[in-house]
DNA sequence: TCCTTTCACTTGTTTAAACATGTTTGTTAA
DNA sequence: TTAACAAACATGTTTAAACAAGTGAAAGGA
């Protein structure tokens, strides 16, 4: 599948770093040396940069040039920060994942749920409740809303696997953006019973809310997403503008 | 301060759309139309825009224009999620801010701090323990690190107020990017004691670790901000690639 | 009536060029 | 020797133009 010219230096350039092709503080060759690497013109070697630097691997410094500011993470935690399915995260962290599907239902949105979620009210959903495992151990209960309209033909089947790899590979759909709020709440009898978690030990969470939109600008998906506190490991890079 | 064109465009929009002058799912003007509104080129418009879509305010859809999709955020909490100094969150709050500066002091870095905050080994630092309150409470323990070399004459009286009014304003530096960690931790007895917390109600919170460079590729600070979990809300937006 | 084609309009990608601004280094003049 | 200047080179901003690709409605034919 061919890519656009940008994303494909991006990958490259992502991938060096990775393997610390360039050392870390250094600077990375300049705009002049890139372009002439990848046959490109200015603008598209910039785009590819500016991807970097919103990653956080890379900062760009006017008159010097651009400095690896890349650190590897710890693997030894789940990690979040993109938009990928609980699947991509567990490969991408080497670890082996499992998902268990607590229950699979449909319902109408009632008014309470609509202000929570974001949903209009009366529109037709899934409501699905799934327990994440990794290497074996329950980490994430997730408590999934999706619009009937926007993803038909959902079973419980699929949602034992990757509802993302159906929404995307099935319906051909398109997740553009997520919405996301990070807030530690209580847990609850069902926390406990399910993450084995035990109040004494850790009697809060860390909850993930999410609102996720495909490329027809449709707000498809509410999930709230519920971590074990020792697992849980969310990174972030913000840039100034 | 005269600020870039694009700049200028992107918070005009911004506000608007604050404003509601364009409605929730409403398509905004089309690039032709702002273009000759702001009397500026495709890419300066569409540089603005993208602004606007990495703070999930719009998302492009292509053949059809730009929807708003932005919902004011409750302001019952204390929010982060850009960068920006606890005085500049709190007054976008609305709410009245105070420091107090539980500890001042300085050291070298050893082998531990250096593997930890990122610091390299030996090097001199001001280490700063300081307790934020919001409407006259408690909310915020913050430890604080600079290196003495990026931040020279920094003092309590400044600690007291804003460090980075300081750093922005009196040494003239420019604060670039921030990579933050969020996690969820057990309360300490310090946390206990100044966040006047209860382990029987709450016994963790949450942790937010952050590394800040300059303009000059500089680590300058490391922070670790302990935050009371019934008050903390981390929002954020994920723009898939 | 219904289907297809076409066309106008939308955003997405890429190139090219010019000028602005910050950094470094080497040269020149005091 | 030192300070000032200039040149070379780095990234930052802005404009212009062309083509690609998705959307929707109007036009036209069966």
């Amino acid at each position: 599948m061919p890519k656009s010219i940008y994303e494909n230096i991006y990958r490259d350039l992502k991938e060096k770093i990775e393997n610390n092709t360039f050392s870390y503080q250094e600077l990375l060759p300049s705009e002049n040396t890139l372009i002439q690497t990848y046959n490109c013109s200015r603008n598209t070697l910039r785009r590819a940069v500016g991807l970097l630097v919103t990653d956080g691997y890379v900062q760009t410094i006017q008159g010097k040039g651009v400095r690896n500011i890349y650190r590897p993470a710890e693997q030894t935690a789940f990690t979040i920060g993109e938009i990928e399915s609980f699947q991509e995260s567990a490969m991408r962290n080497g670890q082996k994942p499992k998902t268990r599907v607590l229950l699979f239902t449909e319902f109408r949105v009632d008014k309470n749920l609509a202000l929570k979620t974001g949903f209009s009210e009366n529109a037709e959903i899934y409501y699905i409740q799934r327990l994440h495992y990794l290497d074996e151990q329950p980490l994430i209960l997730n408590h999934n809303y999706f619009l009937k309209e926007s993803v038909p033909g959902l079973t419980k089947e699929i949602a034992e696997n990757s509802i993302y790899n159906y929404l995307e590979n099935e319906l051909n759909m398109t997740i553009v953006n997520s919405k996301r709020i990070i807030t530690v709440e209580k847990i609850t009898e069902i926390d406990e019973k399910y993450l084995k978690l035990n109040a004494k030990d850790y009697n809060c969470m860390a909850v993930v809310s999410s609102q996720t939109f495909n490329s027809s600008g449709i707000m498809f998906e509410y999930t709230q997403s519920r971590h074990r506190p020792d697992y849980f490991r969310f990174y972030d890079n913000a840039v100034r503008k």
